[in-house]
DNA sequence: GGATTGTTTGACCGGAGGGTTAAAGGATCG
DNA sequence: CGATCCTTTAACCCTCCGGTCAAACAATCC
């Protein structure tokens, strides 16, 4: 029906995001269409929220008529889902250095590194998901309350382990990141706001490097922590 | 027309919020009707976001007709303005402790402390703050390229002027209140995902506590400052 | 008290939005 | 080629929304 719903098996082969040879035309042409839509949606999702989001508005940026959008995406719902579920990915996937036997500064600096990199490349995914979670999760309390809790309590404990051998000050590691998210993802949630302050239209690549530098500054240091080599 | 526009002054008379006496029968109920509309819209501008809000549900929830909001106020954007403006007012009224001679560690504490005590005592003003920016602001710009530049303006030279003196370390003044900004927003913007992560269903007293000593501990100790004797 | 001005409310309007339908157009496979 | 399945699209339906209206009601002023 949908194509997205997950009950009937997905065309397998590889993986990469850009495999449209070795497919059908159909296939080919479905991912195509998939793609484009996706990246309308998030736009749109992103400027106007879930409620203020139109499917018609959606479609005509993925340069479609609007029935032909529910084709692919049976409800707006369904379609947000697909979104969010791309989102997530990007989320769980970063601060893999953040290891036991890491050098913490070392793994600290690339997580925010990352994360400023995120912000800067992803922004529109990055506020599809800070509204989400500003509204109240409605659409999205599973993957708060396992994935994203598990995620935490498996970094954080490794922090603690940091604490423990005395490789970084006792500080409460859940807080710490609440502290890492807010910082980055701050320049792409409220971009506009940053850039109003600082004169600009937009941010540039300066912008996000300084602030890159004087986030891992501060907290590397207040966690007592010395700037890595790097 | 709508009581709001400013174009007809208000009853003058002291000023505190709850001056009901020495105000005839009308003014009296018009302060109390505005006031429980604005409740009520605020809490559904930071449910639904502004297109998503609908000017019948703030009604129900205010306890009157549609069509008597609408004669309080005319449209949903004069609204969503009043509900605006009492929030920048929060804004613009807070770190009066950062002057040229206050002690550096002192004032950031006290001002990362009043910022933490807004996030708890006024999440849902945040959360409409927070959409607004978040949406690009359409409705917003005059405050952010004025009104919202100036004061990180002003409050940015006294923080150079520190500098200049040596009493904190050489940061970017205007970063380091986008982290200040940031790290305790997060707690009233997305207090649904933190309280998640902690494995609760709302935030309570200690964790705000937690919070604002940690942030404070770190950002001070990160701007190579020692904790403040209180 | 009577005129005037301010307030309340149910009914109404035009428009937009999410989603459906049905019929036509292509691809695929035997 | 013909049957089947997938895809496209204009037209349509129903609900909800922002906003208006007009008539009733209440406070205020002379």
């Amino acid at each position: 029906m949908s194509g997205v719903g997950g009950d009937q098996p997905e065309i397998d082969g590889p993986q990469t995001d850009a495999d449209d040879s070795s497919l059908g035309v159909r296939a080919r042409s479905r991912a195509r269409i998939e793609a484009s839509i996706r990246k309308a949606a998030e736009e749109v999702f992103a400027e106007m929220g879930f409620e203020g989001a139109s499917t018609s508005l959606i479609a005509k940026r993925a340069g479609l008529p609007k029935a032909n959008l529910h084709y692919y995406f049976k409800t707006k719902n369904d379609l947000y889902q697909f979104v969010l579920r791309d989102i997530i990915e990007l989320w769980l996937n970063t601060a893999q250095e953040i290891q036991p036997d890491a050098d913490p500064a070392t793994a600290l600096a690339h997580y925010i590194g990352q994360k400023i990199d995120l912000a800067r490349d992803r922004p529109i995914a990055s506020r599809v998901f800070a509204n989400e979670v500003l509204h109240g999760a409605p659409r999205f309390d599973r993957f708060m309350r396992q994935d994203l809790k598990d995620w935490v309590e498996r970094k954080s404990a490794i922090i603690e382990e940091w604490i423990g051998r005395g490789k970084i000050d006792q500080i409460d590691p859940k807080h710490l990141f609440f502290m890492i998210w807010s910082t980055t993802q701050t320049y792409a949630d409220f971009s506009i706001q940053i850039a109003a302050v600082l004169g600009r239209r937009e941010l540039i690549e300066s912008d996000y490097q300084l602030a890159a530098k004087q986030i891992t500054h501060i907290i590397l240091k207040g966690c007592g922590l010395k700037a890595p080599d790097a």
